[in-house]
RNA sequence: GCCCGCGUGGUGGAAUGGUAGACACACGAGACUUAAAAUCUUGCGGCGGCAACGCCGUGCCGGUUCGAGUCCGGCCGCGGGCACCA
């Protein structure tokens, strides 16, 4: 008897379909287009299983839609720019290019074995000169249609290493190699004008069908449009141009509540203010420590400053509040500039008890107070709902009952009325910093010109290349700072427009950018052009995009904003706009980690092929027993990794593949286990024997041919709807039952072939290899990758009878096999009758009987 | 801090508001074997019972419904995102 050989079968069958150019797509207007897109890796070097599982999800839509009949697109490429590369050449010298071009032939010769379904010939990698180069042109044309612009930005900088830090390089409100306080600091950055389209980007999501619905609601969340009012507070006796000062409330209604006005310490007035007063100077300095990113601003302990200065109360002249400087308020967000209501607002609160400032409630539960006690007696802040009902006790516009929203409409109409400011419509959404103070990045292609400005490279002389050496030495990064700024030869240059000397821009852009368009590019990856118009009318949109939640919001936001820009400039059809059509969400490969300490109780971790599991528990090779922390992202510092390609020289490429995908649905983290592996394996080499043994057999009748055949065609049917739903899990469950059913069948051996050979054909997008080698095995025509998707043929998937449960008070007692379309009657007759259900009822008669056709009865005792 | 998501056997998980635990892992029993591995058969939520069967059970508390893992409200726990990681 043969054996399952999977190192023998799959690279045969790559082979095959690479000679067969099967998977290279070509535009067919004959054929409907399908677009199937996983969001591109960055080339770190290795592939992780998380990759595996990523395309492999992409890989079986696919297929399957191959099957069906689709023209298929399914490219790869490489999001390479970035700081990894930077940091490696810090790190241990060499060079980013080198070293990413390095990791990119490396995880291709990973990646090959897996058996995707790639059209390699069009595969790019986003630092390639050809791709950034083009992208330097949309961002020129953008930059012409009025969608890109300069303006001062804070960046968090390193007092120490004098250069700017990412986000992830401030750890604890320090710089990660200096060790530094890390200070927010101002520079003029490139911007991308995303909030021109915040109201367009906001509603375009309800046509968002095929999107997770909390994918949606997050972006919405991150839009963040808010209704409220705008108006000025008269500042007395104030610095000279300073008469007001501006807020922006989302609660107008809680006017007659406020009891401070604070400002923001980049506000214009608190810059003004710290001129002359060194303490303020301080506490701004203060205020700037730390971090950029908004968990640390809402994180820091909230702290403010008395300026002195007073404004009037809109609606009492009488009425004087003073003015805070406070660290919490966003220079970014509205005017800068607030007033606080403590009574309603927690933070608020908290701020006006340090400061001793007074607390006044303007609502009261609608309920009344019993059991309630106000803030200004102690009470936290009241903080409803804006849909519930309140007992206005200060209000000045609407009812005294009515829900905060309505009284923020009410509150509005009448400011607006009184010519105290106006309601308007506010955003969360920021325009979108695409600066990079870094060398591995696409180089903005703009020169600045003593006598001219700032001008935009010739487009004849794109792409604006990263220079590879010094003037013959390559670039050394272990000087701190950005290389391009110190490169002279290539920093220096003369004015397109004038032709007098003239500097390069040395910032790069965000690699967010690089990844904002790949998709459509992919769709001409070789045209000299950003885009081919009418390789984007055929190949676009993406039908099905697949990736990470963590993309969620920036990723997927910038790229629906980059179609509409590339609409408005030419680059795209106007149908692109929203350019992926279906996203799905999928979850991590998780691993137990592996735990022991050393004697100063510090954890030291272990990798897995370094611990032998026995009944749940793990010991190393020197017998100690090592904690197991079940579940968790895998990550090389906690060893709990595993190795694509270890575990394809083990079990094959299918055996990873089918594992990846069984077990958890798609969307939710998935463990891989050493065990769980080994069952799939296990599985791939039963399904190879079953067809092995079918092929042996002898022509001539069996038992149970019909049975076989239902069997079949009940599992095209569940496999077909779960691969449609992404019900990998599900689908793959299915063929399992459907496996155990074949081995144990006796019917004739043609039954037993087509069923064997239908198997091979749902396995083929999960496990493409094994089932190639079956349906060839057996004498399939032709290649199993061109064959067409089995259908499930009605009249093996309906039966006469169906078989109830019958529930009494919704506990099953029972159950019924009568014929489908008896009489309701009927079945209620026959329900009461079951012995179980006789029993429950304890001859009392039923108050009730439902019947649900087809599903259930309940009968109500 | 703010936003989002998830909690079901020893484990991963299944279940258009309609038989909770499909399928798989682990474990137990058995067959084959000199033995082991592999393979095959079989059992497997908890409690009680020889059994038939009964009671309990989807993080906790409450609600809607003939019927709730599923819908609604509150709580607890865990995970993800927060604009310069990609």
């Amino acid at each position: 008897m043969a054996r399952y050989t999977p190192a023998q079968i799959e690279p045969k069958w790559q082979q095959a379909w690479e000679d067969a150019r099967t998977f290279l797509a070509r535009p067919d207007p004959s054929k409907p287009k399908y677009y199937v897109l996983e969001m591109f890796p960055y080339p770190s070097g290795r592939i992780h299983i998380g990759h595996v599982r990523n395309y492999t999800m992409g890989d079986v839509i696919a297929r399957y839609k191959r099957a069906q009949g689709f023209n298929v697109l399914h490219p790869m490429g490489f999001d390479a720019f970035g700081m990894p590369a930077e940091n490696a050449a810090m790190a241990s010298g060499g060079h980013p290019k080198d070293w990413t071009y390095g990791n990119i032939d490396d995880m291709v010769a990973q990646m090959k074995p897996l058996g995707f379904g790639l059209d390699w010939s069009r595969m790019f990698a986003t630092c390639d000169p050809e791709y950034y180069g083009q992208q330097q042109r949309l961002f020129l044309d953008m930059l012409k249609a009025g969608l890109v612009y300069r303006k001062n930005a804070v960046v968090n900088w390193d007092p120490v290493d004098m250069t700017v830090l990412a986000n992830e390089q401030v750890i604890d409100g320090k710089g990660w190699r200096s060790g530094a306080d890390v200070e927010r600091r101002e520079l003029t950055q490139w911007f991308f004008k995303i909030s021109e389209f915040s109201e367009e980007l906001l509603t375009a999501l309800e046509g968002l069908e095929d999107w997770p619905a909390k994918v949606r609601l997050m972006q919405e969340n991150w839009i963040g449009r808010s209704r409220g009012l705008q108006f000025a507070f008269s500042l007395i006796d104030g610095p000279d141009g300073h008469d007001r000062v501006e807020v922006y409330t989302t609660r107008p209604d809680t006017l007659m509540g406020a009891s401070f006005v604070g400002i923001s310490p980049d506000h214009p007035l608190a810059k003004l203010l710290e001129k002359d007063n060194p303490d303020l100077a301080a506490f701004n300095a203060d205020c700037r420590k730390g971090g950029t990113t908004e968990e640390a601003l809402e994180k820091a302990e909230k702290r403010g400053f008395d300026t002195g200065l007073r404004v009037r109360h809109p609606f009492d002249a009488a009425w004087e509040l003073p003015v805070y400087v406070a660290n919490f308020i966003l220079m970014d967000y509205g005017t800068g500039a607030i007033f606080g209501c403590p009574a309603h607002d927690q933070r608020d609160l908290d701020f006006a008890r340090k400061y001793d400032l007074p607390v006044v409630s303007t609502y009261v539960p609608a309920a009344g107070e019993d059991g309630f006690t106000r803030p200004e007696a102690g009470g936290e802040a009241y903080v409803p709902p804006k849909t519930e009902k309140v007992h206005y006790v200060k209000g000045f516009a609407g009812e005294a009952l009515q829900s905060g929203a309505e009284a923020v409409e009410a509150a509005i109409a009448f400011c607006e009325g009184k010519g105290v400011g106006q309601g308007v419509t506010k955003y969360r959404l920021r325009d979108w910093g695409l600066s990079r103070q870094r060398y591995w990045g696409c180089p903005i292609p703009v020169v600045h010109c003593d006598a001219c400005g700032v001008v935009p490279e010739k487009a004849e002389n794109l792409p604006v290349r990263l220079p590879y050496d010094e003037d013959g030495t390559p670039i050394d990064f272990s000087i701190p700072g950005n290389p391009l700024d110190r490169h002279p030869s290539w920093r220096d240059c003369a004015c397109p427009s004038c032709g007098g000397p003239a500097r390069r821009e040395t910032d790069t852009m965000d690699t967010f950018v690089d990844s904002s368009w790949y998709f459509a590019r992919f769709t001409a990856p070789d045209a000299d052009t950003p885009t081919d118009m009418g390789a984007a009318e055929y190949w676009m949109n993406v039908d099905q995009y697949i990736g990470g939640i963590e993309h969620a919001i920036l990723h997927l936001l910038y790229s629906r904003f980059f179609a509409r820009a590339m609409v408005i400039t030419g680059h795209l059809p106007e149908k692109c706009k929203e350019p992926f059509d279906a996203l799905f969400t999928q979850g991590m490969v998780t691993h137990a980690i592996y735990q022991t300490r050393d004697a100063a109780g510090r954890p030291v971790y272990h990798f897995p092929e370094d611990v032998d599991l026995r009944e749940g528990r793990a010991f190393l090779k020197d017998g100690t027993e090592a904690e197991v922390i079940p579940s968790a992202k895998m990550s090389k510092s906690k060893k709990n990794v595993v190795d694509p390609v270890n575990i394809i020289d083990q079990y094959g490429a299918d055996t990873a593949r089918w594992f990846v995908l069984s077990d958890s649905p798609p969307e939710r983290d998935v463990e891989w286990t050493a065990a769980g592996a080994e069952a799939a394996n296990r599985h791939l080499g039963r399904v190879w024997s079953i067809s092995d043994r079918i092929a042996g057999m002898e022509d001539g009748p069996g038992t149970g041919d019909d049975d076989l055949l239902r069997a079949l065609h009940r599992c095209i049917f569940d496999v077909t709807q779960g691969v449609e739903s992404f019900g990998f899990n599900a689908a793959i469950a299915k063929l399992y039952a459907f496996t155990n059913t074949l081995s144990k069948s006796t019917a004739s051996k043609s039954v037993q072939r087509q069923a064997v050979m239908a198997l091979a054909q749902l396995m083929a997008p999960m496990t493409p290899h094994l089932a190639e080698d079956i349906w060839a095995r057996q004498g399939g025509e032709g290649l199993l990758a061109d064959a067409q998707w089995p259908k499930a043929e009605d009249r093996f998937l309906v039966s006469d009878t169906v078989t109830l449960p019958i529930q009494v008070n919704g506990k099953r007692r029972g159950e019924i096999t009568v014929p489908k379309d008896l009489p309701v009657s009927e079945v209620e007759k026959a329900a009461l009758n079951v012995d179980g259900v006789i029993r429950a009822l304890e001859g009392a008669a039923p108050k009730k009987v439902i019947v649900v056709p087809g599903r259930i009865v309940n009968v109500v005792a």
